[in-house]
DNA sequence: TCATTAACTGAGG
DNA sequence: CCTCAGTTAATGA
């Protein structure tokens, strides 16, 4: 994939948040952008770890998690091209999380200096950026709600919800499916459930007809019915520039 | 390896 | 008594 491809996937991501002016658009697209294939389920960066890059997902599927003493993971966010999972590791330089990739991934990567020296030469762009980062927060809020107050149902039906409004906008949903690339085990980790009970939620959904999974894909069979379960609302995405 | 399902258990309403 | 969810275990794709 040539680099012009991959901060054009960049600057579209940031073209939903808000208006882009020409010259910000022409330093953003010679951002120099270093670029790695990653196998499914491999590190990026971990939890302790000195970041001196932020990572832009170029193809693939990415997650944030974090692990405790008896080694269970709680998965923190799904990420998809056009993201920066990690976007915070510019001021935050140690790693207080790990992004691992969840699909083989295409990623590129951004020095902090390039963003820095960006930063200050276009204030418009660094307000971009601090936008995103605070939709990220929203994000993590509503992930909260999410897993502590929602049963199975209704938690498997948001992260699907929301997970259809972010690949929407890139042009990743195709008709009633889109991906969701996540084993039984995985979406476990993402809803705070075992992956049994995530097997049983699914029959659930699938035997009443609103949702379906299966091999990475899922499914929506009834619009409304998904609608009322799932409890999405997309406001805390903030997905237009004046919202 | 991952998905599926049953059977059992306990918490909590 | 009912629903939800964890555990265990067996089986299939």
């Amino acid at each position: 994939m040539p680099s012009d491809a991959i901060r054009a996937a960049l600057l579209r991501r940031l073209q939903t948040y808000a208006a882009i002016s020409e010259e910000d658009t022409r330093d953003i697209l010679a951002l120099p952008v270093t670029v790695k294939k990653y196998p499914a389920e491999a590190a990026v960066i971990s939890d302790g770890q000195r970041s001196t890059e932020c990572c832009l997902v170029v193809d693939g599927f990415c997650v944030r998690s974090k692990t405790i003493a008896d080694g269970k993971r709680q998965i923190l966010s799904i990420h998809i091209p056009g993201e920066i999972p990690d976007l915070m590791s510019l001021f935050l330089h140690v790693m207080d999380h790990d992004l691992s990739t969840l699909t083989p991934c295409t990623l590129g990567f951004i020095s902090h200096d390039a963003l820095t020296r960006l930063h200050h030469r276009r204030p418009n762009v660094a307000e971009i950026f601090w936008r995103d980062t605070l939709i990220d927060a929203a994000m993590f809020r509503e992930w909260i709600v999410n897993v502590g107050q929602r049963p199975g149902p209704a938690r498997l039906a948001h992260v699907m919800a929301e997970l259809r409004a972010r690949l929407k906008v890139i042009g990743r949903v195709d008709g009633n499916s889109f991906e969701m690339p996540l084993t039984q085990e995985q979406i476990g980790e993402a809803l705070g459930i075992t992956a049994v009970h995530v097997n049983r939620v699914a029959k659930q959904l699938r035997e009443d007809g609103i949702v379906e999974l299966q091999r990475g894909r899922a499914s929506v069979l009834d619009e409304a019915k998904f609608r009322e379960l799932s409890d999405f609302d997309s406001r805390y995405l903030h997905q237009s520039p004046t919202s």
